[in-house]
DNA sequence: AATCATTTTTTAAATGATCATTTAATTATT
DNA sequence: AATAATTAAATGATCATTTAAAAAATGATT
């Protein structure tokens, strides 16, 4: 039974209704009337239900935040081996819900506004270290602690680039084919260690 | 003699004092103001120069995207053969003089206030084709036809990550740190092609 | 050197537009 | 009837931009 109260269905509705006037706008000048009218609200019921602009905004992020962090955990139970679980951080990200121009390009406004909102920051910084543990837990297996943070910065940097670069792309991108791209570097990373080890 | 102009002078200084202000306050929030009040002016000596604010954020974009390219040149050509003119686009944006939280967060501003600004846009994708085809141009030579691209690709997200991890840190990074990662990068992705070729 | 007209540069104040937020009243639900 | 949800309109604040005037620089003419 969904038995919904009002107040849920609303707060699910101004986030996505955040989501998409924020990608035809942008993050600072999409106006609270231009979200309202997504669903055909007006202004104030915003206010009404979460206070202020900047509420609704650190709301809609930490929505983002949540189901990326739980379709990591999904792609993590199911996988087998070190390298699999190193496979599903970037499964998630590359997930079809996360990897479209919308959503890509709202990361990025969040990632250029979050050095000058406190709250927003603090998000980032959360999210930022939840992934870079994950990172180095799967490595910690597959490389030598020599070279691990520098192949995590590699990988990690590489996500955050790749998702910059699909904020820009007027078309959709193929997720599968970014998983693949990122099962290359992946070996390539693995690869050279064992190079190394000869 | 550097017999300058008024004009030229004050150019540099109000270009000089929007990084400055950008940096502070963010690319939005700023105000003509705040920007003028970096070198004790006054607000409308800012549009008595460049017009509005919009053409001043231009006139900035368009210096850092001027000085990039200026400085890949330089390493260019000192670079003796395709491997160090792969390193070279790397080395230019790993320059100490770009690789800065202040330099980086504007970038990333930048990048996020683009696609809403048919002028910023226009700028973004000038710059990116440029990097996009000298990459091409010095993995020809280096890479295999098929991989080439996701080698690219693979190159060209990693710089991007890395600016963006420069923004968003809150101490200085040290670019030679950097210039070794990216090499270390670029021994990979040749390496593995070598290893593919067996 | 000195004067004064002309042009350039600078600013204080006015203008006008845009918004987030508040308020007070209305409509819908329970 | 009481409470919750919604809105139209008012409020107030913030800014970019314009305007009109002042201040500084320039330079031509004594």
């Amino acid at each position: 039974m969904t038995r919904k109260k009002i107040r849920d269905i609303r707060h699910e509705e101004f986030i996505v209704a955040a989501l998409e006037a924020t990608h035809k706008r942008g993050f600072h000048a999409v106006t609270m009337s231009e979200i309202a009218a997504e669903i055909g609200a007006t202004a104030a019921s915003i206010n009404y239900y979460f206070g202020s602009k900047d509420k609704l905004m650190f709301e809609t992020m930490r929505h983002l935040l949540r189901i990326l962090g739980a379709t990591h955990k999904q792609y993590l139970d199911v996988a087998l081996d070190p390298k699999d679980r190193l496979r599903a951080i970037f499964d998630a990200h590359f997930d079809p819900r996360f990897f479209t121009p919308q959503h890509c390009s709202f990361w990025v406004q969040f990632w250029s506004a979050a050095p000058y909102s406190a709250h927003l920051e603090r998000l980032h910084r959360i999210n930022q270290s939840r992934v870079k543990s994950h990172f180095r837990a799967e490595l910690a297996p597959l490389v030598p602690a020599p070279f691990r943070e520098t192949m995590r910065r590699i990988l990690q940097s590489y996500l955050d680039g790749v998702w910059l670069s699909v904020a820009q792309a007027d078309r959709d991108i193929d997720p599968r084919h970014a998983r693949q791209e990122a099962r290359a570097l992946i070996e390539l990373v693995l690869s050279a260690e064992v190079g190394r080890s000869n």
